[in-house]
DNA sequence: CGCGACGTTGATTTGCCTCAACGATTGTGG
DNA sequence: CCACAATCGTTGAGGCAAATCAACGTCGCG
């Protein structure tokens, strides 16, 4: 049941037999069908989640109501609103799964006791926040400093399955274009002809 | 010399006088005129600094040869390119003084000595990145669902000293904007006239 | 004083958006 | 098992925010 999690914390933190039983102790697993809201934003965030197996998307609302998606999260991804889970005040994201999911599920109390009990663990999430962070460093340098077809070409590259996974317009706001432009894209329409 | 340092450690972690110790042993401090380059990205990044006054820029050039700033470093921020320090990998980013700065550095064996004799300081490291996870992902999602104006204006608001630190043209290229398109905008040029 | 860095302004271009209409594919209830 | 709706993707016309290019003012400094 928690192999899955246990090869993730391998790469991060080696555990004695006792530590483990704690950890998996804390844990909740959790199955969920496709289309499941597991954060709206407003919400208060009380879980971090880790997927074993499906897809989900993390994304945002602007006044405009345009939504735009942040990241999808598949096997071996995290999944949280940290700043609220953390802080308990509202979330700013929403999080909803594409496919049915089987999640590995860490309350705030857990964790809270996860590190008084196991401060290891304090290693493992800060390891897991510099990964986060540098992941999100690099989607946003090339936010900024891409064409929206060099960003789209970038995805394929680096999530060369998730196309199969995640629907077209939610690529293209996870892209931040608009659904009709990405298509103009793949077809090659949206240059001038010569 | 370490004050303002062990404030900020304080906002994390409370320590005892002996830790403190510890921590300052394993600290440099270091006086930097403006325009240094404190890093350049290919480089590998070799140290974490602590702000203790001054300000800099963390930016990125693109293949095109544009420079996107990530943020302005100043008093009570870390600056480092993290990916690269942990890893001992070639740095992307680039790191350089925009006034004199004094600042507190710690090299990757210090910190990892630290880690080991005070591991109090994986949570405060932890919180950091909790932090700038955070700040970086705000900044992210203003960039896609903001104008450039209203991007200008929250960047008054939330750093409203800044403009007078920091020339105009390195403030485009935070926004993500060209240095001619914000002058338009101060001076509200590029509205159509009615 | 003169040169370089910084900022401004206007003309033109362009990347991407919006709106609208139209296929294709999927799924669902009768 | 078909009919029909809903969802998803495509295409084209027109518009706008911001880029690019070019020229010019201004200030601080060697």
């Amino acid at each position: 049941m928690f192999e899955a999690i246990d090869r993730y914390t391998e790469t991060c933190i080696s555990l004695t037999q006792e530590e483990r039983s704690v950890f998996h102790s804390l844990l909740v697993h959790k199955s969920v069908p496709k289309k499941t809201v597991l954060l709206r934003a407003g919400d208060a965030c009380d879980f971090e989640a880790f997927v074993v197996k499906g897809c989900a998307r993390v994304f945002f609302i602007n006044e405009a109501g345009k939504e735009v998606d942040l990241y999808f999260p598949v096997e071996n991804w995290w999944i949280s609103d940290l700043p609220s889970f953390t802080s308990g005040k509202p979330a700013s994201l929403n999080i909803e799964t594409i496919e049915a999911c089987e999640l590995i599920v860490i309350s705030r109390e857990a964790k809270a006791k996860l590190f008084a009990e196991v401060p290891k663990f304090e290693r493992m999430f800060r390891l897991m926040l510099q990964r986060a962070n540098e992941e999100l460093m690099n989607r946003f340098i090339s936010t900024v400093a891409m064409s929206a077809e060099e960003r789209y070409k970038l995805f394929l590259k680096k999530y060369p399955e998730l196309p199969n996974r995640v629907p077209q317009q939610l690529i293209a706001a996870y892209l931040g274009i608009s659904a009709e432009f990405l298509s103009k894209i793949r077809s090659g329409k949206h240059k001038k002809e010569d």
